[in-house]
RNA sequence: GCGGGGGUAGCCAAGUCUGGUCAAAGGCGCAGGGCUUAGGACCCUGUCCCGUAGGGGUUCGUGGGUUCAAAUCCCACCCCCCGCACCA
């Protein structure tokens, strides 16, 4: 399908941009480089407008340094890696209706192709050629001759990899191991979020093993806290289940039969036997660290299908193990039937952590409060959360465990783990926190997976690099650093091959492939060279690894290299020479979901791979689009891909309506409304232009200094707020701040339209141009402009041209008329005419003590401004006070933006202010005016209005 | 839980770092007027409450505090959004 604009023109610039090559970047040593990109998205579906609102933001800047005369590269590529996309084929395969669904109503996939979409490669390459449209579409200005797409179905993306990952291997940075995944045993295979019918969001937790010894074996009772241990008064198992006896890693352990079965995924087990429950009630079995003997008890609590199904009892710190203990109290049949009456008297709490805002007992404290007399009442499990918190964030070990007395319990805890692991009496099991069930319908558990390999993020000195090389990073908006440095800090070692899906394959392992987050951190530098293959220069197999070392690392004798591969050696040169020209880069620009994952990664690698001097300069971070105030997605009907909103308004409009909607970490909005109104303001745009490119020109006047020394201010501004990275503030004025200043000026000049006025507009369309290109260029053409606005220099503010006194004339017209339409607006009828005074020439001696006051930060010493005024004239002691008063409430509000000089110089002009703009205020207001002065003589003041009259604010009188 | 961001007038959204210029930009919506054959677009005015003179009163999540002065600084609390590893 067709991505067409209702835009006529947009259309017409795509073609002239690439038949211009204007956006093709190669080395200038004459021009500063600014090599600026994005995160390239994966190919599983069409862009949307989340990637609108990065990608724009990202362009715009690109446009903006291109202006401002760096030598930008902006290049893109395409993500294939990953298994989602074999997902959905799976998924089509196998006949899923919804899927189906999906593809043809949201995104607009032909039903026909469908077929094909079983095949995971035919589904990248097909929104790898849709998406490519709307990229350009879009407008985004696009070197495209470095273009490319991952994975091993690529030519030369894989050598890259490859060269990356056997670097990271040499140095270091690469381990194997075990890890933990959520595992379908139906499948068999890892199961991610998406692929969930249940529990999403749920990930393997470590429970401790605590080993208690019970003959020849061990019941094996697993745990969040085994700090507890400490605590424990008995054993709770389930009476109506089985239990099985299993070897596991060579020890005999006591658990449930599901909790055996679960192991199996971790664990080395062989199931002996079972164990029924009255072979174990009302026997002993040896508590570690302690080596006490703790009676094994039924409770109602234990679930045979969590955990182990044996849990340790801490009726002190435990609501469950009390609720147990008094419910087995008042169960005489289970009294009776297992003869437990004794032991289970003599069963105490046994206090082991002190916690402010509780006696010894918490636990019981909370069950009592409650009055919970079961041990399968749901309010357990709220006083088990607060008692678990609160213990954790400000418990301390009492005197009665060992070494760990005087501990937090935080630390206890990790110790206490360690030291039963090391003596034998404690293990280490993954489980799930709550249910969760695959696609296929069933339940999950967790497995270790064997010699997985992983890239060492924890390495405290590769973290601390990072952490250095962040300090000195540009980063955009500032509180985005913090973020970055607390990831740094929680990194754990990433598992970065999968043994499915798209990719590229692991060149010393080959059934792994390199996966998705993993493949992507490095590849901004094979931009800079991409070109070259791309453009046969060089033969995809050519770039091997001494190749690579040496364009990227500068490695090995460039001669001797080419020999080998068979390539010119200035060629080899220049590749290198490009490298280093474009390198490092200097902006990456995402959304902020990606700073705990990607960006970080992305200078990981960087600072494991490059030289210094090419780890990244900056990263601009923005938020995550929302539709009419939710959170767009699939699911909720609310998806816009960024074709459907193109081909609804035009890329300008979708360009500026993102662009506008946010700036730093808030997310943006995407509303309808919006969008409509700024189509509406393009197109008042235009028709300005258009006005203004056939106007006769007038002579200038004193409101073109007004509107030039506005736009130096406007231009000022814009330019610094796009330097850091606020584009909806710089947008906003660059749209919006100049158009009212504009509608001042045609307002002011009743229409005519100077050259200045010319010049404005020209300089307007200019800075318009990053954020809504294509109208800009049509703008621009209009004016009758040969060349392209995108590539014009973008403008400089020029400090000769800001004029205060023209800036303060008119704010005083603006001023006096907001004050006559509010004195209409209480008098509620329209005046015949309207008199003004402006005050007379001894208060201008008022004024610069005002001035003098305000400047001191005096502005409380009203009392000396009244006693002058008294002082100079005797006869306005009545109104002297309030004269004061309204003098430092008026001028501090001019005080921010004028100086001492410019305001005393008006106030000297003020009644030629006044009287050249009493045409203008008829004709806006509708009503004569006279302006006099308050001391002139036999002046017309029936209502003793001249008098009130102040420097900067005259007085009114209306008839 | 941990980490990050945020709560401003009917709605969206600036302002908060650097307290006074803040009844608080801009846009939308709404109301009135103009233009127009009409609609749309466009232009002007108004849009917290009170007020027959440019003024006064009460507001910026809640409750305290600092200060001559707080949307802005400090403390406590409530609420919302996002990320937390095999989804990209």
């Amino acid at each position: 399908m067709e991505t067409r604009s209702p835009i006529d023109y947009e259309e017409k610039w795509i073609k002239r941009w690439k038949e211009a090559k204007i956006f093709e970047a190669d080395p200038d040593p004459s021009k500063p480089k600014y090599f600026i990109c994005v995160p390239y998205s994966y190919q599983n579906g069409p862009l949307h407008l989340g990637h609108g609102f990065t990608y724009t933001r990202g362009d715009a800047y690109a446009r903006f340094k291109r202006m401002q005369g760096y030598n930008v590269l902006f290049p893109w590529a395409w993500h294939w890696t990953g298994e989602a996309v074999a997902g959905t084929s799976e998924r089509l395969k196998r006949g899923d209706e919804s899927i189906r669904r999906m593809l043809i109503e949201i995104d607009g996939v032909p039903e026909e192709l469908l077929e094909k979409f079983t095949d995971p490669v035919f589904v990248t390459k097909y929104y790898t050629e849709e998406n490519k449209v709307v990229v350009d579409a879009m407008g985004f200005s696009v070197d495209w001759r470095r273009e490319f797409y991952t994975t091993d179905l690529h030519p030369y993306y894989s050598r890259f990899i490859q060269w990356q990952f056997i670097t990271l291997k040499n140095r270091g940075y690469v381990a194997i191991g075990k890890h933990p995944v959520v595992w379908c045993p139906n499948c068999k295979s890892a199961t991610g979020d998406h692929d969930r019918l249940i529990g999403e969001g749920v990930s393997p937790e470590e429970y401790v093993l605590v080993l208690f010894k019970f003959n020849d074996a061990y019941l094996a009772a697993a745990t969040l806290r085994p700090e507890t241990v400490f605590g424990v008064t008995n054993i709770w198992i389930n009476p109506n289940h089985e239990y099985a006896l299993a070897e596991v890693d060579g020890k005999k352990y006591i658990v449930s039969k599901r909790a055996a079965e679960k192991l199996r995924e971790q664990k080395n087990v062989k199931i002996l036997g079972s164990v029924k429950p009255e072979d174990l009630i009302g026997k002993y079995a040896e508590a570690p660290l302690i080596g006490k003997p703790v009676p094994i008890l039924p409770a109602d609590l234990v679930d045979p299908n969590f955990g182990t199904g044996v849990v340790y009892s801490v009726p002190a710190h435990a609501p469950y193990d009390y609720a147990g203990v008094i419910a087995l109290r008042s169960n005489e049949e289970r009294l009776r039937r297992y003869g437990l009456k004794e032991i289970v008297e003599k069963i105490k709490p046994i206090s082991i952590i002190r916690v402010p805002g509780y006696g010894d007992y918490p636990a019981v404290e909370e069950v009592e409060r409650l009055g919970i007399k079961t041990d399968t009442d749901s309010r357990l499990e709220e006083a088990t959360k607060t008692i678990y918190s609160k213990e954790f964030h400000e418990g301390i070990m009492k005197e009665n465990c060992g070494e760990y007395s005087g501990k937090s319990v935080n630390e206890a805890r990790d110790l206490v783990k360690a030291k039963l692991i090391e003596l034998g009496l404690g293990d280490i099991m993954w489980e799930l926190p709550e249910k969760v069930v695959c696609r296929c319908g069933t339940e999950n558990v967790v497995k270790i997976v064997e010699n997985q390999w992983f890239l060492r993020y924890s390495d405290p000195e590769w973290k601390e690099k990072v952490r250095k090389h962040l300090m000195k990073m540009e980063i955009y908006p500032e509180e985005a650093r913090q973020w970055f440095l607390n990831v740094v800090d929680w990194l754990r070692d990433w598992a970065c091959t999968r043994k499915t899906g798209l990719g590229t394959r692991l060149p010393w392992d080959p059934e792994w492939i390199v996966e998705t987050l993993s493949d992507s951190t490095l590849y901004p530098a094979l931009y800079t060279i991409s070109k070259y293959p791309n453009l046969n220069l060089i033969k995809p197999d050519q770039l091997t690894l001494d190749v690579l070392n040496y364009v990227f690392l500068g490695l090995g004798n460039v001669e001797e290299v080419a020999k080998k591969v068979g390539v010119d050696v200035d060629l080899l040169k220049k590749m290198r020479e490009e490298f280093l020209y474009w390198y490092p880069v200097d902006m990456r620009i995402s959304a902020k979901e990606l700073v705990p994952n990607h960006l970080t990664f992305y200078i990981f690698n960087h600072v494991a791979i490059f030289e210094e001097r090419h780890w990244p300069r900056g990263v601009g971070v923005n938020g995550m689009v929302n539709i009419e105030g939710e959170k767009m997605s699939k699911s909720r009907g609310n998806f816009i891909p960024l074709k459907k909103a193109i081909m609804k308004y035009g890329a300008d409009v979708t360009r500026a309506t993102l662009l506008l909607a946010a700036e730093d970490l808030d997310d943006p909005d995407w509303r309808e409304r919006n969008a409509i109104e700024i189509k509406n303001m393009i197109n008042q745009l235009l028709r300005i232009v258009r006005e203004v490119a056939s106007a006769e020109l007038v002579e200038e006047n004193a409101v073109d200094s007004w509107l030039m020394s506005r736009l130096q201010r406007r231009i000022e501004n814009i330019t610094e707020w796009m330097e850091n990275l606020k584009t909806r503030k710089a947008f906003h004025d660059a749209l919006y701040g100049l158009y009212n200043d504009w509608r001042w000026y045609i307002r002011r000049t009743g229409g005519s339209i100077s050259k200045i006025g010319r010049e404005f507009i020209e300089t307007w369309i200019k800075l318009l141009a990053p954020f809504i290109p294509f109208t800009a260029e049509e703008a621009w053409s209009i004016l009758g402009k040969s060349g392209f606005v995108s590539v014009e220099k973008w403008p400089a503010p020029r400090g000769e041209l800001i004029n205060p006194e023209a800036e303060l004339a008119e704010e005083l017209i603006m001023r006096l008329m907001e004050d006559i339409r509010s004195i209409i607006n209480v008098i509620k009828e329209k005046p015949k005419k309207v008199y003004i005074y402006v005050a007379s020439d001894w208060k201008r001696g008022l004024l610069e003590r005002t001035l003098n006051l305000l400047k001191e930060g005096r502005s409380r010493e009203i009392g000396e401004l009244i006693k002058w005024i008294i002082s100079n004239k005797p006869e306005l002691k009545k109104i002297a006070a309030n004269l004061a008063k309204l003098m430092i409430e008026n001028i501090s509000s001019l005080i921010q933006n004028y100086r001492f000089e410019d305001l005393m110089a008006a106030a000297e002009r003020e009644l030629d202010i006044y009287k050249s703009a009493s045409e203008f205020l008829t004709s806006e207001l509708g009503i004569e005016f006279e302006v006099h002065s308050e001391d002139e003589e036999g002046l017309y003041d029936p209502k003793k209005k001249a008098s009130s009259a102040l420097p900067l604010r005259p007085g009114i009188y209306a008839e």
